[in-house]
DNA sequence: CCAAAAGTGTTCTTACTACACCCATGG
DNA sequence: CCATGGGTGTAGTAAGAACACTTTTGG
């Protein structure tokens, strides 16, 4: 590696951290690590962790996404979210973090990784309406990440994130409802989804898994912005 | 400060650069400073440097702001854009930059800082349609902050950053085909912008600086969102 | 048969588009 | 007077909200 030289450039540790969400159980749900080490030892936490010297942010997000949890990573949608770098943020030294948002359909239960101990998913509300529960400011990380996924569902088809690979109409329903925390009506929802060009691909198949009915099971269409949007 | 420990923490310099917009001679202008120093010396680049040891990333962004260029501030709208952190992006060493966007209404010209000789306001479109021109990873970070102004417009009352503290319905409308580079209906803009609640506070003066009838003079409002939203 | 969920039709209302038209100033 | 831009009225259209109604399964 390049030679350092402090006087010039102060030195900084960098990591990434990961808010990851997916929908278990009806709830929207994060997932967060028990720490291993110090500082905030044995408390719940964003995975996450240091940037290597080679390494690119992105590459870096993936990472820490696969090791710390074991889960399976390609059917994953991962982008940046913000940086944090308040100089006391970090009782170690002066950290500034890569904060990226994950969402990702209903997984297998994560494992604990390499620096920590145990892992879950959480529901976001019992994580949000206890501040001091997360360790270091990752309180504030998962709120501003909640934001993005929320905001983001009106103008594109992220919410597909969240769904296997083929659903319903009312799968997809659902998480709109989760993660916006608001019912929608069901019939006017049907006829704006299935005509907003791209978003929905047809597969043929049908399912009875929601009961009465078959429903139609659709893969996510191609369209990567939504015209008209969905509104809250 | 704190001791730093290598083997645990792979060392960074973290920067912050700055995407500053305004609209001058009825153009969007970027604001760029030629390099003063090693790698790239004598380029334009994007006003920025190193994050002090003991400052938060806003804090950085907006001394920065104030030291490179002699502009005043107090009037600028600053929000985080995004980071970046390809490995190869600075010859001298491994570099994570924190990029903010800056939106200013017409200011008197720059003048150099501390690590630069030179400063102007460059059309965007020039500086978009020559990727060369800029040093580092800058093209793509001006990229990246134009896109993020022009669906800022979209939804909240941020066209206001770029106008003076009064101005007129017809100069805000400006701001819009300018950002967006696209006509406006004069009639159905006016009509759409004052029927927005909370976006123009009335401000009981009129002017004729634009010449014809004479135009009322607002001041931004009290709104954070736009309800409904402006469509491109 | 009934319950349950999928999906369609209809009506009302809001908001965007296009453009005709009038208003208030300077020269 | 005329030119210039400010501002209003109106008709047609796209899309959201509310909700009655029909369809297709399981039990």
């Amino acid at each position: 590696m390049r030679h350092y030289q402090p006087e010039k450039y102060p030195p900084f540790a960098v990591t990434v951290d990961l808010v990851v969400l997916t929908i278990r159980a009806d709830r929207l749900c994060a997932l967060v690590v028990r720490r291993g080490e110090r500082p905030y030892l044995g408390r719940w936490a964003l995975a996450g962790g240091f940037v290597r010297p080679d390494e690119d942010l992105d590459t870096a997000a993936r990472r820490e996404l696969a090791e710390e949890t074991g889960l399976p990573v390609g059917s994953v949608h991962l982008e940046q979210l913000a940086s944090y770098g308040d100089p006391a943020r970090d009782p170690r030294m002066r950290v500034v973090t890569v904060a990226y948002l994950a969402l990702a359909p209903d997984l297998p239960s994560p494992r604990a990784g390499t620096d920590t101990v145990d892992a879950k998913w959480e529901p976001v509300t019992d994580l949000l309406g206890k501040p001091a529960t997360l360790a270091f400011d990752h309180h504030r990380i998962l709120g501003d990440g909640v934001e993005r996924a929320r905001s983001k569902l009106e103008y594109t088809p992220l919410a597909t994130a969240f769904c296997p690979t083929e659903f319903t109409v009312a799968e997809l329903r659902r998480v709109y409802e989760l993660v916006w925390d608001t019912p929608i009506d069901p019939r006017n929802f049907h006829r704006k989804v299935t005509g907003v060009t791209g978003l929905l691909a047809s597969t043929g198949h049908t399912t009875t898994r929601d009961g009465g009915r078959p429903a139609q099971l659709y893969r996510r269409g191609e369209a990567t912005l939504l015209h008209p949007p969905m509104l809250r």
